[in-house]
DNA sequence: GTTGATCTGTTCACTAATTAACAAATCCAG
DNA sequence: CTGGATTTGTTAATTAGTGAACAGATCAAC
């Protein structure tokens, strides 16, 4: 990641906040420009300088977390899977705002779609159906299987507003998928 | 008050919180400009476009808040004390962080002395001492005694933690305030 | 439909903030 | 005291953000 102007960085993040907070009070339909400036304190103007609309803005925020995501995944890829999952976990955790509004029932299908996507993307080619307890089944089949269960647990959290500490959800959800690993 | 740059009222912003939260932490003394920087998230440089040093813009915090509190008593001229006393009191809740630190021992003795110069100046030809409950008193000694009162209350407040809510602590201060003016 | 109002997307000249570099001052271990 | 490291205050060249203005699109109420 190349060295990004301080201006840029708070600018980006700045509207970034704004939007998940408009978007608890209004759909994103009913938030317009002038909303984002408002509430992100940056000149109408400058918006364009950064996303061509506000739909661009939250494309760009929701990769930036699928790309958190992956790299976290990279950094983990040699731990067992509690530790990994505690990991995602705690990610989850300090990015609160924006995965509970994504995921929590009133956010965007379209994340939810581009989250799944991105869990099967993961689990293409790391799982091994040739032998021990997965040998016999069809790989795409394991995968959506799991991508799937991940996905819906991480899901509920949200919309329960987290009922059990991200280390329990870690330490099951682990436990779960090294069932199936 | 002519209109400012977005920018500027920007970095002004977040360098005096930032001095305010370093100030929670370590002496002022202690606080390096690089420090400002780094917990404002503004270039160093750009520090100095504002303020000499530190020193400075913690003055320069300390006369904006004089100066709001000027505006108030203007404002609230031709009301009644309670009232009058109410409105500041809802600035103190509003801006709890600054005052706190400024006024709860811990703070700058600097602040201390400025705000009761203010208050002194304040009061300086709203007195009567020729005729009323206050007839015979010499005009310095009646409004040295108010203002050392009121600033004493304030402290406590403070200094507590805010024992009482800010809307006992004005009707209360307020009813102290008119026994004596 | 026609109006008036708001929102959009874009342009432009101006100003503020940025990075990096620098010498001087200050601090503090050895 | 002395040398190395930090901090300071300033500079210059570059880039980003600003506010204002604009024409066109969209929307709602009448």
């Amino acid at each position: 990641m190349a060295k990004v102007d301080r201006r840029i960085r708070k600018t980006q993040e700045a509207l970034k906040n704004a939007i998940l907070e408009l978007m608890a009070q209004k759909n994103l339909d009913d938030i317009t420009i002038q909303d984002l400036s408002d509430k992100a304190n940056v000149s109408r103007g400058t918006i364009y300088l950064h996303y061509a609309d506000k739909f661009d803005l939250l494309d760009k925020l929701i990769e930036s977390h699928i790309n958190e995501l992956r790299g976290l995944c990279e950094s983990a890829a040699d731990l067992d899977l509690v530790s990994a999952t505690l990991i995602w976990a705690e990610y989850f955790e300090s990015n609160y705002p924006f995965f509970s509004m994504m995921l929590a029932s009133r956010g965007a299908p379209h994340f939810r779609n581009r989250f799944l996507d991105f869990l099967v993307e993961e689990l293409k080619g790391e799982l091994d159906v040739t032998k021990g307890k997965n040998q016999g089944l069809v790989e795409d089949v394991l995968v959506q299987f799991i991508a799937s269960a991940q996905l819906g647990v991480v899901e509920w959290w949200f919309s329960h507003e987290r009922p059990v500490t991200h280390q329990v959800l870690a330490e099951q959800l682990g436990t779960l998928l090294e069932r199936n690993i």
